[in-house]
DNA sequence: ATTTATGCAAACGATTTGCAATAGG
DNA sequence: CCTATTGCAAATCGTTTGCATAAAT
């Protein structure tokens, strides 16, 4: 019967990888990465994965930095920090008010379904320089 | 002597739209909206401008919604709303913690610019659908 | 006169997609 | 077998850029 899901070595290996960084890779350095292992996976299957995981909560994304979508393997809420000068993504930890997003929902009578805290700067390496 | 900005009518005017725009428009909408009064006028000039003033400090960037940029021309620090299912993105008051930026900042080691609040969701109108 | 700003079109780069071949159940 | 997944390459689409011309000072 159609709309099932198979089975995947691939699949199963780029969540694998994604979830075993820490950088919040791109598409492009998730495939780079697992190019060492599996010099026959294609661009284009890690792209439809990663959406894949993204549509079933699997992932995360963390936004668009210098034009490149950033996932992370992490889908718990924390926050995040960009450095603008070399592009490194880390964890912050910095939890909103638990009641924030409820409290945002209510006063606007809309649906919210997630929330992302992204500070910008430069991280402690491109600060000294 | 080099370096100097001249004054431009079409700078102003794409300034001047963006700031009268309360929804968040990408590139792409600032041009098509600002074309029914300067049907003379490139996207490209839009592109240069709206980087410009991102530099400049005078719009900011919401991010990227659907694929495309999306900018405001209020730069105080406000928290948005992105709706999922038809794209549109609204101010939301919720500021965040006025220490949170500082904390943050010592306790990491790093510069700390700016930050970005934003949740996601579903709009009222989506809701209702 | 000198330098910046613009229009236009081509170039770019990340992501998506169509299709024939392969793998999973 | 039958359907989902993949590789490959072409297509998309937002954004950037080079260059000749126009505008600003």
């Amino acid at each position: 019967m159609p709309g099932e899901k198979k089975h995947s070595k691939k699949r199963e290996a780029i969540l694998a990888k994604i979830r075993s960084m820490k950088t919040h890779p791109s598409a492009i350095t998730v495939y780079e990465e697992l190019r060492k292992e599996i010099p026959d996976l294609s661009l284009g299957t890690v792209y439809r994965n990663l959406a894949l995981f993204r549509e079933e909560g699997k992932v995360a994304s963390v936004g668009v930095v210098n034009g490149q979508e950033r996932f992370d393997g992490n889908t718990t809420e924390h926050t995040h920090f960009v450095c603008t000068h070399c592009g490194d993504v880390m964890d912050i930890d910095a939890p909103l008010d638990a009641h924030l997003k409820e409290d945002v929902a209510s006063r606007y009578g809309i649906a919210v379904h997630s929330h992302r805290l992204t500070f910008f700067g430069a991280c402690a390496r491109c600060v000294r320089s």
